[in-house]
DNA sequence: CCCTACATTTCGCTG
DNA sequence: CAGCGAAGTGTAGGG
């Protein structure tokens, strides 16, 4: 990894045109390749970057201090130093990565677990039930032995009611399985996705994600 | 902004939970508090972060070489340094910004301005006209006096031949408007959204930007 | 390779 | 503050 900080400017024009002025910045070279430019605020987005694959060429002679970086794609980003004021290389190596837990896949799998959470008597079929339009979350029947579809989310907004529409309108095309009822289950719903959801018939299950995992912690302890 | 190189692992605690093994990264401490923590490959994506308005506290005696990053929503980001390999602060005062060009905004203004590009006799109502459920993009009326409404994508993906859908549903209970048709406008259209928008009798329509640029040329040098 | 869906999405605007 | 939509979204996973 190579640190530069330098008075720069940059032009970008790809999927858009952007132009930084003059300013100083942190730039920031990859070992894949990849760039990006750093503004002294915000954490998370760099001001201007180019994702990998890419190529970084700099410039020499009257191109002197201007770095060009392009992809397969054509989409190119300029960056011209005025002056530069740090410059160092770092050797990292791969990183091992970063472990997870709490995020929608871990949501299922519990759910799935504890599909009788949703009502009594509630069977799964299973989990990622594959349509061609996607895969549903999990589809399981209910006491009555009628279908239901489940969109899980760990927000629970408008597009997601959207998806579980989509999933059901293909579903109830199928006779062997029609007719599918909808549950949207997330850890927070929001009332507007909540209004759609009722509108069309969607049942609403809030997810209590600690309860979800002490049961199954429980469940753990005891088998 | 402060730049570390370090040998370090990283525990976070908030909207998830988190880790990352013990590894050289470097950290990115920010003007404005917020950190975040790079890996060598990824131009754009911190391994992990935490976004301003934030504190940071470095660790002394006991802990000293753990840095503890807290938020006001009580998310909570540890480090724990186990050698630092380089570590510098630089002054880089507040950056001018991006300037951009090309996006949805341009392209509604370009194509508002032009909107028989979408055929003969099409006429502009308004831009950004406003419903209960957010703004059209366009509303327009056809060489026949219907209502059309544009949806503008730049992608134009099935999530906005959704929001086209949701409009359409809404503006067809207007008598005043009624019966409205759709228009789904992008610079380029997915099979899948083209197929949807197809089924429900929403017409597409591929945009070209360079050629509604250069007609807007033409009319800025013509008065 | 395309398509789909998730993301600690982030970010910006509007009410 | 919430709600909603855009993003050069990026990123991972399945067919």
């Amino acid at each position: 990894m190579r640190l530069v900080i330098a008075r720069c400017s940059v032009d970008y024009a790809g999927r858009l045109t952007a132009h930084l002025p003059l300013a100083p910045r942190l730039i920031l070279v990859k070992a894949d390749g990849s760039v990006s430019i750093h503004a002294d605020d915000r954490a998370y987005k760099p001001l201007n970057w180019m994702s990998p694959p890419c190529t970084l060429k700099e410039g020499s002679g009257d191109d002197a201090g201007v770095w060009t970086v392009v992809n397969k794609a054509g989409e190119k980003l300029i960056i011209t130093m005025a002056e530069i004021l740090h410059d160092s290389s770092h050797e990292l190596g791969v990183d091992p990565g970063l472990i997870k837990d709490g995020v929608e896949a871990h949501l299922q799998e519990l759910l799935a677990d504890r599909i009788e959470t949703l009502g009594e008597g509630y069977t799964l079929i299973r989990r990622e039930y594959q349509t061609a339009i996607g895969p549903v979350d999990i589809l399981c029947r209910d006491a009555d032995g009628a279908t239901v579809a489940v969109e899980i989310k760990r927000r629970g907004e408008i597009d997601g009611v959207e998806q579980l529409t989509r999933y059901l309108d293909l579903l109830n095309r199928d006779p062997h399985l029609a007719p599918v009822r909808g549950v949207f289950a997330a850890q927070e719903i929001k009332p507007q996705a909540r209004v759609l959801a009722t509108d069309r018939g969607i049942d609403c299950a809030v997810l209590d994600y600690d309860a979800l995992r002490g049961i199954e912690d429980d469940k753990l302890r005891l088998f």
